[in-house]
DNA sequence: CTCTTGATTGTTGAG
DNA sequence: CTCAACAATCAAGAG
């Protein structure tokens, strides 16, 4: 496998109902327009210039965490092996072994910290807002909207487990 | 930087 | 303006 930089990643429908307007039909609009037009890619670097020190970082998707538990795995068949690239390669390789049903609960951990990266997403784009409004921010009339809150209430642990086993298909 | 895959993000063209 | 879709960047782990 090519391991270029980026590859498919098809985003999924925002909404359900959201049917697509011009059937699929226009699907790659690039091979239509976009011969060769890479300002794409030059668009980006010009206009993303900047870092932020308090944008939260992306949360691990399930491949990533199954890495986590596969690096345990590996180091313990391979002591000696502590490249990341060769626990990278093996997880890979062992990540496309295994069956979706195996990747749900990765999927599902993935999910929740997904969850809690938009909250962390709500309140960055929230401070953002406050801090360019007048510059330095630290009000605290934030305290309305945002709360830092954690604790209580909603954790819910809730292991999606499959009622079904009938698999469809 | 290496390397994996996925996911989030951003830009752009069309309607 | 909004949708749709792709393209690219980035996430961690240890040397």
């Amino acid at each position: 496998m090519k391991t270029g930089k980026g590859k498919g990643a098809v985003k999924k429908d925002t909404k359900e109902a959201l049917k697509p307007v011009h059937d699929r039909g226009v699907g790659k609009r690039k091979a239509v327009f976009m011969a060769d037009q890479s300002s794409k890619r030059k668009a980006k670097k010009e206009k993303m210039a900047k870092k932020d020190p308090n944008k939260p970082k992306r949360p691990p998707s399930a491949f990533f965490l199954f890495l986590e538990e596969f690096r345990n795995t590996f180091k313990k068949e391979h002591p000696d092996v502590k490249a990341v690239s060769a626990v990278g390669k093996a997880g890979g390789a062992k990540w496309k072994s295994m069956t979706p049903a195996d990747k749900a609960p990765y999927e599902a951990k993935a999910a929740k910290r997904k969850s809690e990266y938009e909250r962390l997403i709500n309140a960055y784009n929230k401070k953002q807002e406050s801090s360019a409004d007048e510059g330095e921010g630290e009000s605290e009339k934030s305290k309305s909207e945002i709360q830092d809150d954690e604790e209580e209430s909603g954790q819910d642990e809730e292991e999606e487990e499959e009622d079904d086993d009938d698999d469809d298909d």
